[in-house]
Formats: C-alpha cells, sequence, structure tokens
DNA sequence: TCATTCATGTAAGCCGTTACATGATTGT
DNA sequence: ACAATCATGTAACGGCTTACATGAATGA
C-alpha cells in the first residue's frame, strides 16, 4: 500500500518546478536556515504574502515537492513537549535551479500573472541584469495593452457586436489605471536597479 | 453508460454557480438574443476579455451547467454548410440569479481577486445603489491594504525574520503603486455613478 | 474551562488548462 | 495546396482550496 503510493508519487515527479515551488524555493533560499513549514506560512504571510500566498496544506505539499526534486533537504526534528517537525534546507541544486529560474526569461506576455514581481522579490538571489531585462518586457507588455484599453476607450463604436454603456467604461478605465501605474512603477523600478 | 454519467452529473448540480457562471450569464443578459458558444467567445475577447478570459472549453462546460440550472435554455439549430449550433440564451430565472448576485455583497474582502470589477462590468443589469456599496467596500479594502503596505515600508526593521533588500523594497512599492492606484480609481468611479 | 499555539497532514472536490478529435467550407 | 473558419466537444490532469483529523501544552 505505502510502496504503490510512494509509486505514484515517484513517477509523477520530473516535470519543472510551478510558480508556487519557486516561490518557496525562493523563500528557503533567502532565509538560509532550515525553517520547518510551519513557521514558513508565518514567514510567508510577513512578507511575499502581499504578492502570492498558498494555502498551509499546500505549502505542505510543494515542500515535499521540492525534496523530492532534489531542491531541498528535509530533516526531521523530534520534540517532546511539541509534535515533532521537519526542517527544509534548499541544496545547492535548489539555488542553481532558483538561480535558472531568475535568469530565464518568461515567454508569456501576460502582465497580470505577475512572475516578474515575483521574481523580483528573490532579485538578491539572481543575475541582476537579467531582472532588468525581464522588468523592461514586463513594462513594455503593460504598454501594450494600455495602448490597446486606450484605443478602446477613444472609439465611440468600438464594434459590431457592442456592449459597452456607462458601466464598461468604468471598468475600462480601471484597466487603464492599473495598467498605467504598472507601466509607471517599472519606469522608476528600472531606473533604480540600473543607477 | 450514458446515463451513468448523465447521473453523475446532475446529482453534481445544484450547488451555487462560480464566478465564471456569473459572468457568462452576465454576457448573456447583456447580449438579449440567443447566441453560440462560439460566438460567445468572440464577443468575451472584444469585451470582458481585458478583466476575465475562459478557455472554450470551459465556455462550453459553463453554458451546459447554466443550461443544467435553468438559467438559460439551449435551442439546436441544424445548418447544412456548417457544423450545427446551440444557441442560448438568459432564462428569467437566469435574469434573477444575475441580479441576485450584483445585489449582494461579497464577504471576502480580497481586492485582488475582483469580483467587483466583474460586476460593475454588468451593472446596468443589477441595482445601482448595491454596487455603489460594493464599490466602496472595495475602495475600503484597498484602502487598508495600501495602509498596511505603507506601514511595512516605513518600518526600517519589519519583522524578527526579515527578509527585506532593495529588492523587496521594490516589490512592496508595487503593491502600493497598485493600491493607491485602486483607491484613487474607486473614488473616482464613485462620484461618476452618484453624480 | 476553553481557545490558541504548535505541526503536519488526508480527502474530496472545484475550476480550469492543454492537447486532441472531427469534418465540411471558404479563402489565398 | 494549405490554412483558416465554423462549432462543439472529450480526456487527462494540474494546482489549489476547504473541511476535517490529531493531540499535547499553554495561556486567559
Amino acid at each position: 500500500m505505502t510502496t504503490a503510493v510512494r509509486e505514484e508519487i515517484t513517477t509523477r515527479t520530473k516535470s519543472q518546478p510551478t510558480l508556487t515551488e519557486y516561490a518557496v524555493l525562493g523563500l528557503l533560499g533567502q532565509i538560509g536556515e532550515p525553517i520547518s513549514g510551519y513557521d514558513l506560512q508565518k514567514v510567508i504571510s510577513r512578507s511575499v504574502g502581499y504578492i502570492w500566498q498558498p494555502s498551509k496544506t499546500q505549502l505542505y505539499v510543494v515542500l515535499r515537492h521540492l525534496v523530492e526534486a532534489g531542491l531541498s533537504t528535509r530533516r526531521e526534528v523530534e520534540q517532546r513537549a511539541r509534535p515533532d517537525k521537519q526542517l527544509y534546507r534548499i541544496t545547492s541544486a535548489g539555488r542553481a535551479a532558483l538561480r535558472g529560474w531568475l535568469q530565464r526569461d518568461e515567454d508569456t506576455s501576460d502582465p497580470d500573472r505577475s512572475t516578474l514581481v515575483l521574481k523580483l522579490f528573490f532579485g538578491s538571489q539572481g543575475d541582476r541584469l537579467a531582472l532588468v531585462r525581464q522588468l523592461a518586457a514586463f513594462r513594455d507588455a503593460y504598454a501594450l495593452r494600455l495602448a490597446t484599453y486606450e484605443r478602446m476607450r477613444d472609439k465611440e463604436r468600438p464594434y459590431e457586436n457592442d456592449l459597452s454603456d456607462e458601466f464598461t467604461a468604468l471598468t475600462l478605465s480601471y484597466g487603464i489605471t492599473r495598467a498605467r501605474a504598472a507601466v509607471e512603477w517599472a519606469d522608476a523600478a528600472q531606473q533604480q536597479l540600473t543607477r
């Protein structure tokens, strides 16, 4: 029974890490010392929490995956007064994977999912130039979007099948506001990083 | 075999609609005339697309759900030159469900998931006052966030387990920029709607 | 006495994605 | 000759959430 489960899990492994897995890896890298899943969650809520926050259940799953992929070690610590705990620590393979991820350009130009911002959070562990380059791509993607939105706004009868009214105009202006804010932020960030 | 599948689906029904289902329902309501899934997708890409965009596969699933829930009718149209198609049209029960959704305050105060903006898109089909009220809640949620972020920024040593550096400061400033933009937009929108 | 902290997990299920299938028709 | 348009779907699976379980220790 146990073995059967093991096998299933093992065969499923090997695909490349998810966003969440990289995020956890990034934290392990940033923290340095071994840390339990439980404590990690607290760190998250005080740091990356505002960008990205998985449920605790998922966190435990992700940590297991990282260990299976050799990106983290797990060490069991027995306690008397408290339940036993597992301490996780990034491996050198983990650091390499993280650096690789931070390096790689994202081909998806969907700025909202915003992998870029997450990467930037862990920027100190990666290559500065690669991040600046990705930041520029992020900026451009949003600028493009912004242009599209503004074109939509400025047409009086955008398309045959038109749904526009007072309310849709409002939501469109929301999109514009957000996109503009993103572009401006990206510009400032770029200056900051290249200065 | 077929019957078995039918049963499974039927028993699973009955839970209240998902966000995506409401979104499709909103579109059916806005459009008025019967429309095929295929055409719906096009409308989406030209309208709500920038807020929310399901895959075509999911769209077909959602339409089936709506019919099963009695919120939409489906009428088969046979064609010679083209594949047959199904035309969907909102029912009165559907309109009622939609109005109810637009009315209801959302208890989750997570502004990012942004149900509010989606609701606003369909605002013309709902009660103006209810939407203004929800818009205010949205504004407040973001204002609260903004305050939290600014507090984080202004502390030099935020917490024991501190991760802050040049990069995290940058991402924090991203959060601040976004939150501030959201608050400002919400204020303007509120004025617009109450004027 | 009762809630909270510590610490990890299982089970069930939802929402959604990508890849693939089908097959005639129209445009380049 | 080849690609795109029309039109709908199945299969497989992935990521994530919520609810639930456990059980001692500490604090109000």
